[in-house]
DNA sequence: TTGCTCCTCACGTCACGTGAGGTGGC
DNA sequence: TTGCTCCTCACGTCACGTGAGGTGGC
Protein backbone atom coordinates (compact mmCIF):
# COMPACT_ATOMS: atom_id res chain seq x y z
CA UNK A 1 0.00 0.00 0.00
CA UNK A 2 3.02 2.42 0.71
CA UNK A 3 4.35 4.12 -2.25
CA UNK A 4 1.06 3.98 -4.37
CA UNK A 5 1.40 7.63 -3.72
CA UNK A 6 -0.79 10.24 -5.38
CA UNK A 7 -3.96 9.01 -5.87
CA UNK A 8 -6.93 11.15 -4.27
CA UNK A 9 -9.67 9.83 -5.71
CA UNK A 10 -12.34 8.04 -3.19
CA UNK A 11 -13.67 5.88 -5.94
CA UNK A 12 -12.40 2.17 -5.67
CA UNK A 13 -9.67 1.31 -7.96
CA UNK A 14 -7.68 -1.57 -9.09
CA UNK A 15 -4.05 -2.88 -8.18
CA UNK A 16 -2.31 -3.28 -10.90
CA UNK A 17 0.00 -5.64 -9.38
CA UNK A 18 -2.63 -8.07 -7.51
CA UNK A 19 -5.81 -7.48 -9.69
CA UNK A 20 -7.44 -6.37 -5.98
CA UNK A 21 -9.44 -3.50 -5.08
CA UNK A 22 -7.46 -0.87 -3.68
CA UNK A 23 -8.05 -1.19 0.56
CA UNK A 24 -10.23 -4.44 -0.06
CA UNK A 25 -9.11 -6.93 2.75
CA UNK A 26 -8.23 -10.48 2.63
CA UNK A 27 -9.61 -12.37 5.28
CA UNK A 28 -6.77 -12.72 7.34
CA UNK A 29 -5.75 -9.10 6.75
CA UNK A 30 -9.51 -8.39 8.30
CA UNK A 31 -8.74 -10.70 11.33
CA UNK A 32 -5.38 -9.31 12.18
CA UNK A 33 -6.99 -5.81 12.08
CA UNK A 34 -9.96 -6.42 14.04
CA UNK A 35 -8.69 -8.98 16.04
CA UNK A 36 -11.45 -11.97 15.10
CA UNK A 37 -9.91 -15.16 14.35
CA UNK A 38 -10.55 -16.36 10.75
CA UNK A 39 -13.26 -18.86 11.70
CA UNK A 40 -14.57 -15.97 13.91
CA UNK A 41 -14.95 -13.60 10.69
CA UNK A 42 -16.50 -16.76 8.73
CA UNK A 43 -18.83 -17.84 11.90
CA UNK A 44 -20.18 -13.79 11.65
CA UNK A 45 -20.97 -13.94 8.40
CA UNK A 46 -23.23 -17.22 8.02
CA UNK A 47 -25.27 -16.04 10.75
CA UNK A 48 -25.75 -12.86 8.96
CA UNK A 49 -23.57 -10.76 11.60
CA UNK A 50 -21.77 -9.03 8.30
CA UNK A 51 -24.47 -9.40 5.23
CA UNK A 52 -22.81 -10.26 1.83
CA UNK A 53 -19.41 -9.91 2.04
CA UNK A 54 -17.84 -9.39 -1.62
CA UNK A 55 -16.01 -12.25 -3.25
CA UNK A 56 -13.36 -12.13 -5.89
CA UNK A 57 -15.00 -12.94 -9.19
CA UNK A 58 -11.85 -15.27 -10.19
CA UNK A 59 -11.00 -17.02 -6.88
CA UNK A 60 -14.65 -16.75 -5.33
CA UNK A 61 -12.39 -15.28 -2.21
CA UNK A 62 -13.66 -13.25 0.56
CA UNK A 63 -12.68 -9.84 0.09
CA UNK A 64 -13.42 -7.08 3.13
CA UNK A 65 -14.39 -3.51 1.67
CA UNK A 66 -14.48 -0.45 3.34
CA UNK A 67 -17.86 -0.62 4.02
CA UNK A 68 -17.71 -3.98 5.22
CA UNK A 69 -14.42 -3.59 7.20
CA UNK A 70 -16.15 -0.54 9.25
CA UNK A 71 -18.99 -2.96 10.06
CA UNK A 72 -16.22 -5.50 11.40
CA UNK A 73 -14.50 -2.91 13.30
CA UNK A 74 -17.47 -1.82 14.97
CA UNK A 75 -18.70 -5.22 16.14
CA UNK A 76 -14.89 -6.02 17.46
CA UNK A 77 -15.01 -2.66 19.49
CA UNK A 78 -18.49 -3.83 20.94
CA UNK A 79 -17.51 -7.20 21.45
CA UNK A 80 -14.61 -6.25 23.82
CA UNK A 81 -16.48 -4.54 25.26
CA UNK A 82 -17.77 -7.43 26.40
CA UNK A 83 -21.49 -7.50 24.03
CA UNK A 84 -23.06 -11.12 23.31
CA UNK A 85 -23.45 -12.08 19.59
CA UNK A 86 -27.20 -11.22 20.37
CA UNK A 87 -26.11 -7.74 21.40
CA UNK A 88 -24.23 -7.02 18.51
CA UNK A 89 -27.62 -8.70 16.08
CA UNK A 90 -29.50 -5.78 17.44
CA UNK A 91 -26.79 -3.54 16.86
CA UNK A 92 -26.74 -4.91 13.26
CA UNK A 93 -30.29 -4.73 13.02
CA UNK A 94 -30.44 -0.96 14.19
CA UNK A 95 -27.96 -0.04 11.49
CA UNK A 96 -30.98 -1.15 8.73
CA UNK A 97 -33.22 1.05 10.05
CA UNK A 98 -33.56 4.74 8.85
CA UNK A 99 -34.76 5.76 12.18
CA UNK A 100 -32.56 4.53 14.20
CA UNK A 101 -30.11 7.28 14.96
CA UNK A 102 -31.10 7.87 19.19
CA UNK A 103 -30.36 3.88 19.88
CA UNK A 104 -27.68 3.62 18.13
CA UNK A 105 -26.73 6.99 19.97
CA UNK A 106 -27.79 5.76 23.22
CA UNK A 107 -26.06 1.88 22.54
CA UNK A 108 -22.78 3.33 21.76
CA UNK A 109 -22.98 5.76 24.76
CA UNK A 110 -24.00 2.85 27.19
CA UNK A 111 -21.27 0.52 25.52
CA UNK A 112 -18.56 3.45 25.72
CA UNK A 113 -19.86 3.45 30.16
CA UNK A 114 -19.61 -0.15 30.47
CA UNK A 115 -16.16 -0.17 28.71
CA UNK A 116 -14.40 2.38 30.92
CA UNK A 117 -16.33 0.65 34.30
CA UNK A 118 -14.46 -2.63 32.84
CA UNK A 119 -10.79 -1.09 32.22
CA UNK A 120 -11.41 0.67 35.79
CA UNK A 121 -11.31 -2.86 37.28
CA UNK A 122 -8.98 -4.25 35.02
CA UNK A 123 -6.48 -1.53 35.90
CA UNK A 124 -7.20 -2.94 39.47
CA UNK A 125 -6.47 -6.08 38.69
CA UNK A 126 -3.67 -4.74 36.90
CA UNK A 127 -2.34 -3.87 40.60
CA UNK A 128 -2.71 -6.74 42.34
CA UNK A 129 -0.34 -8.55 39.58
CA UNK A 130 2.05 -6.36 39.76
CA UNK A 131 2.16 -6.15 43.48
CA UNK A 132 1.85 -10.61 43.30
CA UNK A 133 4.99 -10.21 41.26
CA UNK A 134 6.77 -7.88 43.82
CA UNK A 135 5.95 -10.04 46.31
CA UNK A 136 7.62 -13.45 44.70
CA UNK A 137 10.38 -11.22 43.63
CA UNK A 138 11.13 -10.29 47.40
CA UNK A 139 10.67 -14.15 48.21
CA UNK A 140 12.92 -14.90 45.39
CA UNK A 141 15.43 -12.92 46.78
CA UNK A 142 14.78 -13.49 50.37
CA UNK A 143 14.36 -10.07 51.23
CA UNK A 144 11.88 -10.27 54.76
CA UNK A 145 11.43 -6.98 54.85
CA UNK A 146 10.80 -6.49 50.73
CA UNK A 147 8.10 -9.35 51.41
CA UNK A 148 6.72 -7.66 54.65
CA UNK A 149 5.97 -4.33 52.60
CA UNK A 150 4.45 -6.82 49.34
CA UNK A 151 2.06 -8.39 51.73
CA UNK A 152 0.51 -5.12 52.75
CA UNK A 153 0.24 -3.67 49.51
CA UNK A 154 -0.74 -6.99 47.98
CA UNK A 155 -3.69 -6.62 50.97
CA UNK A 156 -4.38 -2.94 49.90
CA UNK A 157 -5.32 -3.86 46.65
CA UNK A 158 -7.72 -6.33 47.38
CA UNK A 159 -9.58 -3.78 49.84
CA UNK A 160 -10.02 -2.25 46.27
CA UNK A 161 -12.15 -4.82 44.67
CA UNK B 1 -19.20 -7.44 59.48
CA UNK B 2 -19.27 -3.52 60.36
CA UNK B 3 -19.93 -2.49 63.82
CA UNK B 4 -17.91 -6.38 65.15
CA UNK B 5 -14.86 -3.79 66.16
CA UNK B 6 -12.30 -3.73 68.60
CA UNK B 7 -10.85 -7.35 67.58
CA UNK B 8 -7.10 -6.98 66.63
CA UNK B 9 -6.45 -11.30 66.73
CA UNK B 10 -5.89 -13.27 63.38
CA UNK B 11 -7.08 -16.22 64.72
CA UNK B 12 -10.50 -17.29 62.84
CA UNK B 13 -13.28 -16.59 65.74
CA UNK B 14 -17.00 -17.34 66.00
CA UNK B 15 -19.64 -15.14 64.78
CA UNK B 16 -22.67 -15.07 67.91
CA UNK B 17 -24.72 -14.92 65.18
CA UNK B 18 -24.40 -16.40 62.75
CA UNK B 19 -22.33 -19.38 64.22
CA UNK B 20 -20.19 -18.91 60.95
CA UNK B 21 -16.13 -18.00 61.35
CA UNK B 22 -15.70 -14.26 61.06
CA UNK B 23 -14.59 -13.35 57.68
CA UNK B 24 -15.63 -16.96 55.65
CA UNK B 25 -17.90 -16.35 52.70
CA UNK B 26 -20.55 -17.86 51.55
CA UNK B 27 -20.78 -18.55 48.14
CA UNK B 28 -22.67 -15.69 47.12
CA UNK B 29 -20.55 -13.45 48.91
CA UNK B 30 -17.80 -15.38 47.18
CA UNK B 31 -19.22 -14.62 43.67
CA UNK B 32 -19.92 -10.89 44.41
CA UNK B 33 -16.22 -10.50 45.28
CA UNK B 34 -14.69 -12.43 42.88
CA UNK B 35 -16.71 -11.49 39.98
CA UNK B 36 -17.08 -15.71 38.79
CA UNK B 37 -20.54 -16.57 38.91
CA UNK B 38 -21.65 -19.36 41.90
CA UNK B 39 -21.70 -22.00 38.71
CA UNK B 40 -18.23 -21.48 37.96
CA UNK B 41 -16.62 -21.48 41.36
CA UNK B 42 -18.41 -24.70 41.67
CA UNK B 43 -16.78 -25.88 38.21
CA UNK B 44 -13.33 -24.36 39.66
CA UNK B 45 -13.73 -26.76 42.78
CA UNK B 46 -14.89 -30.00 40.34
CA UNK B 47 -11.85 -29.21 38.23
CA UNK B 48 -9.63 -28.85 41.01
CA UNK B 49 -8.52 -25.81 40.65
CA UNK B 50 -9.37 -24.89 44.36
CA UNK B 51 -7.96 -27.80 46.50
CA UNK B 52 -10.92 -28.94 48.88
CA UNK B 53 -13.31 -25.63 50.20
CA UNK B 54 -14.06 -25.87 53.31
CA UNK B 55 -17.65 -26.95 54.33
CA UNK B 56 -20.05 -25.52 57.29
CA UNK B 57 -20.52 -28.57 59.43
CA UNK B 58 -24.37 -28.53 59.82
CA UNK B 59 -25.13 -27.19 56.50
CA UNK B 60 -22.65 -29.10 54.26
CA UNK B 61 -22.76 -25.76 52.37
CA UNK B 62 -19.22 -24.30 51.34
CA UNK B 63 -17.49 -21.45 53.42
CA UNK B 64 -14.83 -19.98 51.85
CA UNK B 65 -12.41 -19.15 54.67
CA UNK B 66 -9.81 -16.14 54.10
CA UNK B 67 -6.77 -19.08 52.69
CA UNK B 68 -9.39 -20.15 49.54
CA UNK B 69 -10.36 -16.49 48.99
CA UNK B 70 -7.12 -15.53 48.55
CA UNK B 71 -6.73 -17.89 45.55
CA UNK B 72 -10.19 -17.21 44.24
CA UNK B 73 -9.22 -13.69 44.26
CA UNK B 74 -5.47 -14.38 42.35
CA UNK B 75 -7.71 -16.72 40.04
CA UNK B 76 -10.02 -14.04 39.10
CA UNK B 77 -7.24 -11.47 38.25
CA UNK B 78 -5.56 -14.15 36.26
CA UNK B 79 -8.58 -15.22 34.03
CA UNK B 80 -9.64 -11.66 33.60
CA UNK B 81 -6.30 -10.96 32.40
CA UNK B 82 -6.87 -13.81 29.87
CA UNK B 83 -5.50 -16.55 31.02
CA UNK B 84 -7.15 -19.98 29.88
CA UNK B 85 -8.61 -22.49 32.55
CA UNK B 86 -5.46 -24.66 31.33
CA UNK B 87 -3.06 -21.79 32.82
CA UNK B 88 -4.51 -21.40 35.88
CA UNK B 89 -4.15 -25.12 36.44
CA UNK B 90 -0.64 -24.25 35.89
CA UNK B 91 -0.40 -21.40 38.32
CA UNK B 92 -2.27 -24.08 40.96
CA UNK B 93 0.22 -26.44 40.27
CA UNK B 94 3.40 -23.97 40.80
CA UNK B 95 1.62 -22.62 44.42
CA UNK B 96 2.04 -26.75 45.38
CA UNK B 97 5.49 -26.62 44.78
CA UNK B 98 8.05 -25.19 47.65
CA UNK B 99 10.36 -24.11 45.24
CA UNK B 100 8.63 -22.26 42.31
CA UNK B 101 9.20 -18.76 43.33
CA UNK B 102 10.50 -17.85 40.29
CA UNK B 103 8.79 -19.53 38.03
CA UNK B 104 5.45 -17.72 40.02
CA UNK B 105 6.90 -14.28 40.05
CA UNK B 106 7.85 -14.65 36.44
CA UNK B 107 3.98 -16.10 36.03
CA UNK B 108 2.50 -12.62 37.76
CA UNK B 109 5.07 -10.25 35.58
CA UNK B 110 4.40 -11.59 32.72
CA UNK B 111 0.36 -11.76 33.27
CA UNK B 112 0.51 -8.11 34.46
CA UNK B 113 2.40 -6.81 30.94
CA UNK B 114 -0.02 -8.71 29.06
CA UNK B 115 -3.35 -7.18 30.83
CA UNK B 116 -1.07 -3.95 30.85
CA UNK B 117 -1.21 -4.21 26.96
CA UNK B 118 -4.97 -5.41 26.91
CA UNK B 119 -5.99 -2.49 28.58
CA UNK B 120 -4.46 0.20 26.24
CA UNK B 121 -6.44 -1.59 23.57
CA UNK B 122 -9.45 -1.51 25.44
CA UNK B 123 -8.59 2.32 25.53
CA UNK B 124 -8.54 2.82 22.07
CA UNK B 125 -11.81 0.87 21.27
CA UNK B 126 -13.17 3.24 24.03
CA UNK B 127 -12.17 6.43 22.37
CA UNK B 128 -14.14 5.06 18.92
CA UNK B 129 -17.24 3.89 21.36
CA UNK B 130 -17.36 7.38 22.33
CA UNK B 131 -16.36 8.94 19.02
CA UNK B 132 -19.18 6.64 17.84
CA UNK B 133 -21.59 8.13 20.27
CA UNK B 134 -20.90 11.77 18.89
CA UNK B 135 -21.32 10.57 15.46
CA UNK B 136 -24.84 9.56 16.47
CA UNK B 137 -25.13 12.06 18.27
CA UNK B 138 -24.79 15.24 15.86
CA UNK B 139 -26.78 12.52 13.45
CA UNK B 140 -30.14 13.09 16.07
CA UNK B 141 -29.25 16.40 16.26
CA UNK B 142 -29.16 17.12 12.39
CA UNK B 143 -25.82 19.16 12.80
CA UNK B 144 -23.76 18.47 9.67
CA UNK B 145 -20.93 20.86 10.63
CA UNK B 146 -20.89 18.24 14.45
CA UNK B 147 -21.00 14.69 11.59
CA UNK B 148 -18.14 15.89 9.54
CA UNK B 149 -15.81 16.32 12.55
CA UNK B 150 -17.17 13.01 14.01
CA UNK B 151 -16.60 11.13 11.53
CA UNK B 152 -13.11 12.67 11.34
CA UNK B 153 -12.82 11.63 14.46
CA UNK B 154 -13.27 8.02 14.10
CA UNK B 155 -11.26 7.85 11.02
CA UNK B 156 -8.39 9.11 13.22
CA UNK B 157 -9.05 6.63 16.52
CA UNK B 158 -9.67 3.67 13.21
CA UNK B 159 -5.96 4.50 12.37
CA UNK B 160 -4.48 4.08 15.98
CA UNK B 161 -5.66 0.16 15.78
C1' DT C 1 5.96 -30.74 -7.47
C1' DT C 2 5.93 -27.83 -3.45
C1' DG C 3 4.16 -24.41 -0.67
C1' DC C 4 0.87 -21.02 0.25
C1' DT C 5 -3.70 -19.12 1.03
C1' DC C 6 -8.10 -19.72 0.73
C1' DC C 7 -12.64 -22.61 0.59
C1' DT C 8 -16.82 -25.63 2.72
C1' DC C 9 -18.80 -28.64 5.97
C1' DA C 10 -19.09 -31.47 10.00
C1' DC C 11 -17.78 -32.29 14.29
C1' DG C 12 -15.28 -31.13 18.61
C1' DT C 13 -14.26 -28.15 22.50
C1' DC C 14 -14.05 -24.80 26.11
C1' DA C 15 -16.17 -22.75 29.80
C1' DC C 16 -19.56 -22.42 31.81
C1' DG C 17 -25.37 -21.86 32.32
C1' DT C 18 -29.69 -23.90 33.35
C1' DG C 19 -33.01 -26.63 35.25
C1' DA C 20 -34.80 -30.54 37.85
C1' DG C 21 -35.42 -32.12 42.23
C1' DG C 22 -34.23 -31.70 47.01
C1' DT C 23 -32.55 -29.77 51.83
C1' DG C 24 -32.74 -26.79 56.09
C1' DG C 25 -33.33 -22.81 59.02
C1' DC C 26 -36.57 -18.29 59.89
C1' DT D 1 -46.63 -22.88 54.96
C1' DT D 2 -43.75 -19.64 52.50
C1' DG D 3 -39.61 -17.89 51.05
C1' DC D 4 -34.80 -18.00 50.95
C1' DT D 5 -30.25 -19.94 50.18
C1' DC D 6 -27.85 -23.58 49.31
C1' DC D 7 -26.99 -28.49 47.35
C1' DT D 8 -26.00 -32.28 43.38
C1' DC D 9 -26.21 -34.03 38.84
C1' DA D 10 -27.31 -34.09 34.04
C1' DC D 11 -27.90 -31.80 30.15
C1' DG D 12 -27.86 -27.54 27.28
C1' DT D 13 -25.59 -23.57 25.27
C1' DC D 14 -22.56 -20.10 23.52
C1' DA D 15 -18.98 -18.96 20.64
C1' DC D 16 -16.12 -20.43 18.36
C1' DG D 17 -11.81 -24.13 16.99
C1' DT D 18 -10.24 -27.93 14.36
C1' DG D 19 -9.66 -31.06 10.90
C1' DA D 20 -10.81 -33.39 6.60
C1' DG D 21 -10.70 -32.86 1.92
C1' DG D 22 -10.20 -29.76 -1.88
C1' DT D 23 -8.94 -25.47 -5.04
C1' DG D 24 -5.80 -22.23 -7.58
C1' DG D 25 -1.89 -19.32 -8.63
C1' DC D 26 3.68 -18.97 -8.13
Amino acid sequence: LAGVGGCVCRAPIMDCQTGRMIGDLTIREMAQRSGFSEPTLRYYEKIGLLGAVPRDRDSGYRRYDSATAERVEALACLRSSGMSVTGMRRYVDLLARPDAAEELRQLFADHADRLAAQIERLQVRHEYLSAKAGLWDARVRHDAEAEANAVTRVKEVLDRF
